[in-house]
DNA sequence: TTGACATTCAAACGTTTGTTTAATACATAT
DNA sequence: ATATGTATTAAACAAACGTTTGAATGTCAA
């Protein structure tokens, strides 16, 4: 070999992340994702070793690296800015989420994969809880304490912050639903429209944290 | 026969709305079902005619049932209130969800089922959407509307009523993660703790329907 | 050219899948 | 008792499943 790109491997991984995003890790046979791969049924054995490791792979391999990049376009939103306020926050962790860096179906793959196994626990979700969740959610901790006017205790701080990845995430996760009850298409219009009001909601939400309990 | 109870079918039922919703349809096989149900194979195909056919038998004959039972509960909350105060609806709502008339396991059960079927459209999506949840979601508007002080167009309210909904079920759908993230038990005291949670937050974040757009 | 290695391929493996069949058991009505 | 219709059973079905095999490729170094 020498610089082999190992394409059937790429190819694997990328039709196996979107069948599994789309469908479920049993719902997919390794000959539908060959046969999309364009590949060798054998493909998936020789290259991963067997159906469920492919599946871990496209989490080490594929998802994991998305997280990265999802964090790091709402770290690079908030750049420069010494003090970011609660609104400039928020908006920014939304639209991380709904017109990120990634493309659409990118995006349907990434939080739908995630939903998958956080609600569902397999093999994956210890990884997605410790490595991704957990940093991501202590970061947005860290960046809303500043802007509140009371001291409030790290864990009651968490819960406010999973409400809003909540309300962001579940109008992702229920998107067929969402747009057959409020008869709106998926588009980019629509999109920042929700990015405004998530923001707004949440800007809100919050804002009972500064009360008395 | 004459007022044969007809045992197998429910527990046929019971058993597969378990199974669905903890693994997804796919993830279950006929034979796990009719072990767990204590009958024959045959069973499910002379029941129900199918695998398929079973899985919309559960919708229609017990999640359909469930979702009326738990919009009762809510609308009972309601009762006796000529004018209930947004605080009350939204507190109802979540009460509604976490605490209401369904025992743990079938809440759980409910509203997993749910979420696949609204995450991964299947044929029962149709009836979830048109029977249950726009009605359910019209109900909360008509509710809502008269506590506000400004008037609002439907669909503007439709969105916000949609985002308190995705609060409360996200908190149960990543229940595992949630657990994980806040190093808690969803134990009787959590669960107030969230109600309250959750209706500080949403009442708070109804307000942006108050203010100026 | 030869040898060694990585990759692809068609074919087959043994299981498990959903479904069907035909025989049996059981209750009730005639 | 006999007939009738319902329910359950063990056994078998073809199809699809994940995985394995061994031969056929292609590639690069010696």
């Amino acid at each position: 070999m020498a610089g082999t790109e190992d394409n059937t491997r790429e190819r694997l991984l990328d039709q196996a992340e979107r069948l599994f995003s789309e469908k479920g890790f049993a719902a997919v046979s390794v000959r539908e994702i060959t046969n999309a791969s364009q590949c060798n049924l054998a493909a998936v054995n020789y290259h991963f070793g067997g159906k469920q490791k492919l599946y871990l792979a496209v989490f080490k391999e594929r998802w994991a690296k998305r997280a990265q990049k999802l964090q790091k376009s709402f770290i690079q939103a908030l750049a420069g800015k010494q003090q970011p306020d609660l609104e400039e926050v928020i908006s920014a962790m939304a639209r991380a989420f709904l017109e990120g860096p990634l493309t659409d179906s990118e995006r349907r793959n990434h939080i739908q994969l995630m939903q998958r196994e956080l609600s569902n626990p397999g093999q994956a979700m210890g990884m997605i809880v410790q490595q991704v969740m957990r940093p991501f959610i202590q970061n947005l901790v860290s960046m809303i304490r500043p802007c509140l006017s009371r001291e409030v205790e790290d864990e009651r701080l968490r819960i406010y912050v999973l409400s809003m990845l909540g309300v962001v995430l579940y109008f992702f996760l229920a998107r067929p639903a969402v747009s057959g009850i409020l008869n709106q298409e998926y588009d980019q219009r629509f999109k920042s429209e929700l990015v405004s009001h998530i923001t707004a909601f949440c800007l809100n939400g919050m804002q009972a944290l500064n009360q008395e309990r």
